[in-house]
DNA sequence: AGAATAAATCGTAAAATTACGATATACGAT
DNA sequence: ATCGTATATCGTAATTTTACGATTTATTCT
C-alpha cells in the first residue's frame, strides 16, 4: 500500500484486527476446527485433512501462532500445535467486547 | 496467489472468514465503533473522525457493506450508513459459534 | 440550467497475502 | 556418522489489499 497509518489507531483496535486477520481465511478456520475437534495436532496430520500443500499449512500455522491463537510445542522431530488458552481467552474477550459494542442500537440515526 | 482453493472449504468456514476479513483492519473496526457510538453515519462525518482520505473511508465502507455488516441508505446527496441488524445477528452467531468451538478442550493432546 | 456538495469510482503504486515446489533444518533411529 | 522423517523456510508468481489524489456521478439548492 502507499502509506501505512495503522499506528494511528489504538491498541485495542489493532489487536482486534490482528485476531480477525488470523481467522480471515477458511483454511485457518479449518485448521482451528481440526485442532479443536480432531486429535490431529501435527502439521503433517493437519495437512492430510486439508486440500493444501504441507508448506502452505505450515505457513497458516505460523500465522495463527503469530497472532497468538495457537502455540507450538516441539516434540522431537515434530511440533504439536494447540490452542494458546491464555491468548484464546483474550481473543474471546476482544471479540465479544466488539460484538457487544456493535450491538448498541444507535438511536440518533437510520 | 498461484491457486485458489477457497471452494474446497465449507460455507460456514467461508462465511466466517468473510466476516473476519471485514473486521481485519483497524480502520474498519474504528468505523464500526464510530457507527455504534457516535452519531456520525455519513462518509464525510466518518472521514472527519479518522486520519484517512475520503476515498479510503469510502472504500472501507464498501468492504463492510459487501460483507453485509453495514448497509447504506441513500438520503439525497449523501448515504447514511448503519449496521445491518439482520446480518449483524448472523455475524454474532457465526463468531460466537466459532469461539465456542475453539473452547472445547482437546483431551487427547498438548 | 447551473453551482455546490457528498459519495463513489477510477487509476495507480506499494505492500501484503496466498499458493506452490524445492530446499534447509532438526531430530530420532540405525 | 548416516539415513529417514517432520517441519520450517526460501524463492517465486499471481492476486488482493491498501492508500492516495483526481474525477465522475448523483442530488439538492439557487
Amino acid at each position: 500500500m502507499a502509506i501505512t497509518k495503522a499506528q494511528l489507531f489504538n491498541k485495542r483496535q489493532i489487536r482486534a484486527a490482528e485476531f480477525a486477520k488470523a481467522i480471515a481465511h477458511p483454511a485457518r478456520i479449518a485448521i482451528l476446527q481440526i485442532l479443536a475437534t480432531s486429535n490431529a495436532c501435527y502439521c503433517g496430520d493437519i495437512t492430510e485433512e486439508l486440500p493444501l500443500a504441507q508448506s502452505t499449512v505450515s505457513q497458516h500455522l505460523k500465522a495463527l501462532k503469530s497472532a497468538g491463537i495457537i502455540k507450538g510445542e516441539i516434540e522431537g522431530v515434530r511440533t504439536c500445535y494447540c490452542f494458546d488458552e491464555e491468548n484464546l481467552a483474550e481473543f474471546k474477550t476482544v471479540m465479544e467486547a466488539m460484538i457487544k459494542e456493535f450491538s448498541i442500537p444507535n438511536p440518533t440515526c437510520c
